[in-house]
DNA sequence: TGTATTTATGTGTACGTTAACGTAAACAAC
DNA sequence: GTTGTTTACGTTAACGTACACATAAATACA
């Protein structure tokens, strides 16, 4: 904390006390509202704290109260790409805060919708002091989130959110602003009439609809010699994904250009090459992961929207923990920016990608 | 610090000295590589504290080493809707700094190139324990910057570089990448042969040349229908920019897009606002600021490249603070992603505008 | 008036780490 | 053998805060 005083020492809270005669005992009192002071001298206190410019010593008050505190992540293991680093993200905001005895514990469950609901109430019984996760789908898990708030354990979403579920704030990408993204990159390309399709993964999922929401209007403002196609929806299920590929390109009505707003668009891709349109179509994906480099790389893919897992991780939980801190102080609701990843900038971001598994030492 | 431990306390430094038999004093010594252990004890320890998985705490560390640090960021008034907020990020990280007594000056000048050096010298004089700094005009600044550093004072270059300066470390978006990204933009709207302009502020900045060189080299490889003219150089005077478009302009290779990889754009924008162009010419810009706003809005920009001034000042304050706790430790040459700001995701940028000086209260 | 009760204030200790200081032994030089 | 020097370790006092405890003052009640 930067501290401005004549002495060239930051005040302290016995400065205060040396100051107005009194015991550091009467001066904590009177900063931190407790009872036990009378209302003149709490005034006088108060008064002189300001005039001294005091500033809590945090690495002080964190080395005496010695708080510890139990969190716990519960997330999928698929997507991993998506996943891993979030877990990372969070890992790191974990390791990197001070005065704290953290014990950060991952609860994995196999994919959005599929274990997740038991892996919430197992983590449930445990009363961590705050929960961070991933919404999967939000009107099945909503009264399970309000009950648990209730019971008195802060549940924070990322990734995705739950409106009206009682979680206390969430970190995510905006997903509206995504969608809008994809559909403006793809009529900066094309620029003739053409049709264009969207696959996600789950419209359950709040931040798959609010994707799609945010394509449709997008393309419908600024790209009216666009077609937009009825979306397929692969519930991540990658053979669906494929085959309702193939499906579509195969049909009279086969698209210029789609939208993957998913992160498991591989099955998509693979579809696209087999039928050799790799490259032919417009292709918008979601996040990064290695197979995605040399089609960026050779202009396969247009653009992916990066959601920046790391970034989310390590935002949810300093949100999660602010929160603790304060808990009367009120929580912002956090939209990240997504970033384009072209050809051009793909350089940039090739150090964040987590190693395959096939490079792991053998 | 997320700690492991069986009895639910973290283990201490006083915990490896008890079951070493010895006392913290030599555990202190051995585990911090001072003079004073013979060689077997300090091992015993180390592998003891590997085996308690002891971790220092940090709180307890920074509340007894009171470090007292004065930071000194010497940068440009102009142009203040980037240096404005890059010293509110400095500003930022100082106040969420813990543990220490921060002072941070700053030591501003009017204009890049204009009053920095004497700046310089003047916090130089100061004995600060670290500057932060934009280099504009490296060539000239170099002997001072490897003299201020051969005297003990650490720099850090921030929003340009300085290689082979001496300085420690820098912090900068990619400039190679920015201007790439601005050629790939373009080349994607434009899709038959077209003349495409850029204009710069100065060309002995290190980061402007760079944006440059990445604007053409990514032209010449992925858009050889699109055709580069001479590039403008500005020296950031609004007259001479304004000057020089409205010849471009006129004369008869009129280009078909311009790049403007300095925040002052605006002198170029109104330029061809005058000439009925603006709409019909396909302009990336930098930065972002009010005045841009509109114009992405109404798509007369196809978009902006936005140097995360905030970010920049924040991770530069944390690389010099990162330095000066730990000086042996290799510094990171930080380079960041630019956002691209389209029409659609304008929205989730329009916070980070610092206030116009008209909306300040009478 | 005396004693219990409440309210206001002062005092002391602990948090984990660092660094100054103290001490004892080993060794060298005379 | 005395003295000085070096090396390896032990001891202890802070750092600023929070809180438990002791004490004093004020008020209540008999």
């Amino acid at each position: 904390m930067a501290t401005i005083n004549k002495s060239g020492k930051a005040a302290g809270i016995r400065d205060i006390a040396k100051a107005l005669g009194t015991s550091i005992g009467t001066v904590d009192r009177a900063l931190h509202g407790r009872t036990g002071v009378s209302a003149r001298t709490k005034a006088r206190v108060l008064r002189m704290a300001e005039q001294l410019g005091y500033k809590p010593n945090i690495a002080a008050r964190s080395l005496k109260l010695n708080r510890k505190l139990r969190i716990a992540a519960v997330l999928p293991r698929e997507i991993a790409a998506f996943f891993d680093p979030l877990r990372g993200g969070i890992r790191a905001a974990a390791e990197e805060t001070v005065g704290m005895q953290i014990t950060l514990d991952f609860v994995d469950y196999p994919r959005l919708g599929s274990g997740d609901l038991a892996a919430l109430e197992s983590a449930a019984t445990k009363h961590y002091d705050g929960i961070l996760f991933t919404p999967g789908r939000p009107r099945e898990l909503a009264p399970v989130i309000r009950r648990i708030v209730g019971e008195g354990t802060p549940m924070f979403c990322v990734a995705s959110d739950a409106p009206d579920s009682g979680r206390i704030a969430s970190v995510a990408v905006d997903a509206y602003t995504s969608g809008a993204l994809a559909a403006e990159l793809i009529s900066h390309k094309l620029q003739a009439p053409s049709r264009v399709a969207t696959i996600t993964g789950e419209l359950a999922t709040f931040d798959h609809a609010e994707k799609l929401r945010g394509f449709a209007a997008s393309l419908a403002l600024y790209a009216p010699h666009l077609t937009l196609l009825p979306v397929m929806e692969s519930h991540e299920s990658p053979e669906d994904a494929y085959r309702q590929t193939i499906t579509l390109l195969k049909s009279r009505t086969r698209p210029d250009a789609i939208y993957i707003s998913t992160a498991n668009s591989l099955p998509v891709l693979r579809a696209l090459e087999e039928q050799k349109l790799l490259g032919r179509v417009q292709v918008v994906t979601t996040d990064l992961f290695h197979e995605l480099v040399p089609l960026l790389e050779s202009g396969k893919l247009l653009a992916t929207l990066y959601q920046r897992p790391q970034a989310q991780g390590k935002m949810a939980f300093e949100t999660l923990l602010g929160h603790l801190m304060e808990k009367d102080k009120p929580v912002k609701i956090h939209r990240l920016a997504p970033h384009i990843i072209l050809r051009s900038n793909l350089p940039l971001f090739l150090n964040r990608l987590t190693d395959p598994p096939w490079t792991a030492a053998s």
